[in-house]
DNA sequence: CATGTCAACTTTATATATAAACTATCTATG
DNA sequence: CATAGATAGTTTATATATAAAGTTGACATG
């Protein structure tokens, strides 16, 4: 009896724990997450999805199709065209005809995309430096670590 | 000189460091966050905003002011308009007449509401343990532990 | 080569989100 | 008491998001 009590009370536990684990990195993420949005709507009048996939593009010169853009930012096809549409009519992305596919674009980055670009990536380095200065650098290695194998098992785990 | 450059790249990596952090974060959050709207709304027709708002509720037995819910979920008070709007309309929560100050309501679960949270976060728990399991006890315990100080420490980083 | 199936993207309807302006009420202070 | 300011909530306009259906082009297989 004693000992099936224990065991629930350990499963209980462990169910908190990771519970508690996935409200607070919610949190986390959602604070993180409000304060950069602000920050860049008060610089330069543009939204965290807008420099998210900006970021995405910086990293390939030759272009991103819409569906690769998708699942490196985890959102739908859908949300992708609207986001794309956006930041084409301002001018700093724009869609190529992929030469091996049809019914694909290539999107990429534009000058002015590259050098708007530029200066919100400095910006929001020294946000994010900011909100983690005050954390250990050992602390922050060591976080760093655990949510890389967290991310890997998360992506098997969430086919 | 070399301690010049020495000085820049631990900078550097420092940065370095906080923005990966960061990035994973989030994409953690992102992947958690996707399962487990995919699954509220598969066995529930439901939303993940919904879901967070009854926790709150179901906490306070004696209700929440919208104030007090948009700034638990870390969101707007239009926001939380709309959303309690939703509840309301399918009869899972009520609006009630703060009797302390007539601008306020109280928003509590109706009885269907307790009934329809209990049997989702039975589900949820299970959901998320099911997400996080592989990964060790200890280093959740771990983990869990270091969300708690970041956490703290945006706080009061993020006015 | 015809055709069925799949893949890339867009469109539609709807639900969150924000910022900013607005309404109603409370509260402090002279 | 009067009233100026702050607080609680809603509304409006706009930008993300999703799911699901629709288009168009690719591609394998008989």
């Amino acid at each position: 009896m004693s000992a099936a009590v224990g065991l629930d009370s350990s499963v209980t536990d462990h169910t908190h724990e990771s519970l508690r684990l996935w409200l607070r990195l919610l949190a986390c993420s959602h604070l993180i997450e409000n304060h950069v949005r602000k920050s860049l709507y008060a610089q330069f009048k543009t939204t965290l999805p807008r420099f998210d996939l900006m970021a995405q593009l910086e990293r390939f010169p030759a272009g991103l199709q819409m569906g690769e853009l998708s699942r490196r930012m985890l959102v739908t096809g859908g949300n992708v065209t609207g986001i794309v549409d956006q930041l084409e009519r301002t001018g700093l992305i724009v869609r190529t005809e992929d030469p091996a596919d049809r019914r694909a674009y290539l999107v990429k980055l534009t000058k002015e995309g590259r050098r708007r670009f530029g200066q919100m990536a400095v910006e929001h380095e020294s946000w994010i430096l900011n909100l983690f200065s005050g954390i250990p650098k050992r602390e922050q290695r060591l976080l760093n670590e655990s949510l890389a194998h967290l991310r890997a098992h998360l992506t098997r785990k969430t086919p």
